[in-house]
DNA sequence: CAGTATCCCAGCAGATACTG
DNA sequence: CAGTATCTGCTGGGATACTG
């Protein structure tokens, strides 16, 4: 589905508007819960395997401990981590993706396709609009 | 610029955690771009035919004329909406979607899949989450 | 170790008056 | 019509001291 295909473009009216208009929608609400700025982050980096919370820290370059936590929260709650307490001393938490993640990751895996194919078009693109508007 | 792509992962399965690495950056790299709150329903908006300012602003509910001015912006700036202006008076302004926007949101479209397999299970989790944390 | 509590700031976002 | 300018509140997010 790479090559010469173009017909990418919705043609019909009616029910296509209103899908549209519904998966606009829709892809508001996974954005709305995965769009954050490290949840897939964290998302991939429990994928294969728990996570403890300060590996997490560690491995997530540049995340505070604050955001770790309230991402970590959120993720749980929307059912895309589970936390596993063991109640030793010191303490032992693992966080893992569950397989809804896994899935959900695997669709956003599609974007980085599209990244790739058209990341020279966009710095091209930032290029061409910045110099127009250089005109001061 | 783009020195053709150092590719810091694909191949062997011992890089898997490297490639998701990459992956999870690429997903941000567009995110970053198209995760605000109004751009991808502009986009939509834009795909079929050109549309104009006033337009969208009635059409995106609840945008304020400011964010629809700035994420106009932004898009036109990343190459993902055309702006043309009419030199007529009243003036008339049309953006439209790009080509490569609409292959983003074909993209985007494999999430809404994803959503409606699970949205049912993401409520349940949160009812759960929200049971079991009501203790207070 | 795995968090919480707190303080603080920058940028997002709403509202709306004004203009070419 | 298609914006810009401006004021302002809200929230995402950083830093870090403290705790079970």
């Amino acid at each position: 589905m790479s090559q010469g295909h173009t017909d990418v473009s919705v043609q019909v009216d009616g029910a296509e508007a209103r899908m549209g208009d519904a998966r606009a929608c829709t892809v508001r609400e996974v954005l709305d819960r995965v769009g954050g700025k490290w949840s897939i982050g964290i998302i991939v980096a429990a994928a294969r395997e728990p996570v403890r919370f300060t590996e997490l820290e560690r491995t997530i370059d540049g995340i505070s401990r604050r955001m770790l936590t309230l991402t970590l929260r959120n993720l749980e709650r929307d059912g895309l981590l589970t936390r596993t307490v063991y109640p030793t001393v010191p303490p032992k938490v693992e966080y893992r993706a569950t397989e809804m993640a896994l899935e959900l990751y695997e669709s956003l895996v599609t974007l980085t396709a599209w990244a790739e194919r058209h990341r020279g078009a966009i710095a091209a693109a930032r290029d061409a609009y910045d110099l127009e508007h250089s005109r001061a």
